[in-house]
DNA sequence: GAGTTTTAGTGGTATATACAATATAATGAT
DNA sequence: ATCATTATATTGTATATACCACTAAAACTC
């Protein structure tokens, strides 16, 4: 239960330049180390952490510093709508054998490593924050990998964040026009251009899990990232 | 000169495993500080990059494995297109003192911080693989940041790497169809749905220095990454 | 006051060590 | 043979220490 202690430090650390101008000195590593009672590697673990996803920078031999919000790295340019206040999901569809062959889908087909004419289970959903429609996701996975635990409990099932966190998730930017079946529910017009993500969500050894295709409305939101 | 240590084993580890198939097991950390006749700290490093970059897993109390390759973290899915063998820039435009205003290019105007009236230089490419349109660039950057030592060597100067590598970038996607004066440089029909995206380079402590829109041709260039 | 030298402080690298938690193999008792 | 115990190996966390290269300020010399 009880956070190891670098990661105790690392949120101390953020805490603490919570609201801090840009170009603001942070404590030396040395210093740290003594207020907390670590050791300075222990220190610089917590600190690397933090300049790695661009709360601080440093600079040799001078110190550590605040960086500029903008930097903050968004690894995520997309999936991880955190669920907060105003989003909800609308359940579209939900098909709980759907035969690939049958509609085409090869991508998916190839992408999950499915044998032929093996089931899945297909959900599409369409993402809103105050009734704004950001995107609809449709979600492919493999009828093997869903108990039926996971069917009891959907919404905790269909929290997609875990997986990312646990393994990695490729994504596949798709310029396309807006399929005309979406485009209402959308709130675009016919023929507008939109950007579609594919992205393949696979455990830690590389085996594929979850195929989400997810179309997004550009006009509410902007797709962005920081590297 | 002489690299650190560290990132040598990083070096030998990933020859090592260099075509490896997946959930082959690498030696453990100890057996590897004793090869190199390193700490085990040491080692540690550098297997914890590489295990970040996606060519390794570690599974606690087992092993560190060979992660498949579909694994390997593409932190960058555009910019970054390596200079190769076949790969050569074609510059299309190339305004010395390029007055944003009377061009209505208020997004590079304020993502660059300029005062009213500053001076710009910008450049345009297009980026080819075999003759084939890639994409094409549009650079912007402020006049005060280019030295005439910088337009002497252009090429160098405009080898984005290193300041992506040294600074930040942060990158928007933008869905829209191919520009008209574009299309035919780009291979592409009128009304193709393509992407653009804008990356804003900045220096590690936050300042804007680049600006650049890239229009992707998506039958050349699949955008994609990894998280 | 101006220039030079010294000194303290910073992050970057590297080592040697220790213990914890856990998985797997070897060993032993029945 | 089967089951339980023990031993060993693995990654994960943590410490205390040392040296390097470089910066910036302080101290010193002229």
């Amino acid at each position: 239960m009880d956070k190891p202690k670098y990661l105790q430090i690392q949120d101390n650390v953020l805490e603490m330049i919570e609201g801090q101008s840009p170009n603001t000195p942070i404590p030396s590593e040395r210093e740290i180390a003594l207020k907390y009672d670590a050791s300075r590697m222990t220190v610089r673990r917590a600190i690397e952490a933090l300049v790695e996803e661009g709360y601080l920078y440093r600079d040799k031999n001078k110190g550590t510093f605040v960086a500029d919000e903008k930097m903050r790295k968004k690894t995520n340019p997309v999936l991880l709508e955190e669920v907060e206040d105003e989003t909800q999901y609308k359940i579209l569809f939900f098909d709980m054998y759907f035969d690939i062959e049958s509609r085409k889908d090869e991508d998916v087909y190839e992408s999950l490593d499915m044998d032929p004419g093996e089931l899945f289970l297909r959900v599409v959903r369409l993402l809103q924050k105050k009734e704004s429609p950001i995107c609809i996701e449709e979600i492919y996975i493999a009828r093997k990998n869903v108990t039926d635990e996971n069917l009891g409990n959907l919404k905790e099932f269909l929290n997609l964040d875990k997986y990312i966190s646990e393994g990695r998730t490729s994504q596949v930017f798709i310029p396309m026009i807006v399929p005309t079946q979406y485009a209402n529910l959308m709130h675009l017009k016919l023929n507008t251009p939109i950007i579609r993500v594919d992205n393949l969500i696979t455990k830690k050894n590389g085996a594929p899990f979850m195929f989400i295709k997810s179309y997004y409305n550009p006009d509410k939101k902007k797709i962005e990232m920081t590297l």
